[in-house]
DNA sequence: TCGGTGATGGGCCTCAAGGCCCAAATGGTC
DNA sequence: GACCATTTGGGCCTTGAGGCCCATCACCGA
């Protein structure tokens, strides 16, 4: 689980990333502040291991407390205008990453796990960063969830729909009640849970299936 | 349920925005576009009680497009330099509300709800819509839900975490297992489920627990 | 003071859920 | 051809889950 602190005086941005992050079966978000100070203030008492920055904050620039927080966190800048002139400062200020609040979640998804891992994004040309990102795409699941097979994993997203009777199971799935019985066991062992109600929050929170 | 769209080119707002809203129990984000035009084509095809709008997109200003949806759906302003030239630019288009990137989640779901309600947050003073949203800080739950007692309440949170056991959640509330079946059969028909795994769905689906 | 509601518990009954062991067919890989 | 993982299915057994009805006590508002 990959500890990431968000630092961006725009609560709507902040707060909406910040549930989007939480969402991630890897990433858990440990803290939400609106300025540079705050940040190193935070730190102290919660460590994170990607810090997301904003450069546009008030009462300092987002990219002076980067420098001041040393190997405390990889600082990942991210800009709503994203200039050339501003990754050269973030690049010498130390951060790790620098993202136009244009890109889609998943590259900084992407990129929070690859910074977490010691990787070094801002350093690279494009297309490199692109291949490096296209390494962390996925979220490195579970040992246990990681080795469910494709039929398990539409049991598991049956049941975080609600159905979870297992003549239901059995019908939405033209196999028989032994059979769905027998994947749920296999499932149980895998998860280490041991009933459909724990497999089910499992699926949601790991991300294999969604709710609503 | 109030179905939303979100037109902003800043994808990393949006698809933030869009988890957090689709996280409350009684809005659901249906399209995420980029572009004011873009929003007037997803509208025809998928329709949307409220669409959150962004002053600031290329190809054309939001404020611009929402004077040609009409009744079509009810417009709030989002603006990362809320000036008041700009507020005064949304009310003549008919938007029904207006905030700074900068306000908290609370407020624009609250703000959601009004607007979903008919109401108009825009031609009120700050005061007055200070007291409209209060009104709309809750979201209003499904009838069945609205019924649950603390009790039943702490059963699900209970549930959600994974204490799916009888005898678990006996020990965790100092109570007989017989009483902890007695309230389970009470949820269930509050929340029209049938067994505890969809009792746990449900309560983090209506944001009575949270997973994890 | 009286009713309504919530929390606590009991009894009883039925069937589904989960544990354990095993087997056959399939499809890919070494 | 042999091996392994996956999917499908069986049998058997024990216990827990859920359905239904009822009782007591505390509290609160009319």
């Amino acid at each position: 689980m990959i500890r990431v602190m968000i630092a961006d005086d725009h609560q709507l941005f902040a707060e909406g990333l910040s549930q989007a992050l939480d969402i991630l079966p890897d990433t858990r978000v440990v803290g939400v502040v609106d300025s540079g100070p705050a940040l190193e203030t935070a730190l102290e008492t919660q460590p994170a291991e990607v810090s997301i920055v904003d450069i546009e904050m008030p009462g300092g620039d987002g990219i002076d407390t980067i420098s001041g927080l040393g190997r405390r966190t990889n600082a990942i800048v991210v800009s709503m205008y994203a200039s050339d002139e501003q990754k050269e400062r973030a690049f010498r200020a130390g951060a790790k990453g620098f993202f136009s609040k244009g890109v889609p979640l998943v590259t900084l998804a992407a990129a929070i796990r690859a910074v977490a891992d010691g990787r070094d994004l801002i350093s690279l040309d494009d297309t490199a960063r692109d291949e490096l990102l296209e390494e962390y795409g996925q979220a490195r699941l579970d040992p246990g969830a990681a080795s469910l097979t494709e039929r398990e994993k539409e049991i598991l997203q049956l049941l975080a729909v609600g159905v979870s009777a297992t003549d239901e199971l059995a019908d939405r799935l033209y196999i028989s009640q032994k059979t769905v019985k027998n994947h749920l066991a296999s499932i149980f062992q895998k998860l280490a849970v041991s009933d459909r109600t724990q497999a089910a929050i499992e699926a949601i929170r790991l991300g294999i299936a969604r709710p609503n």
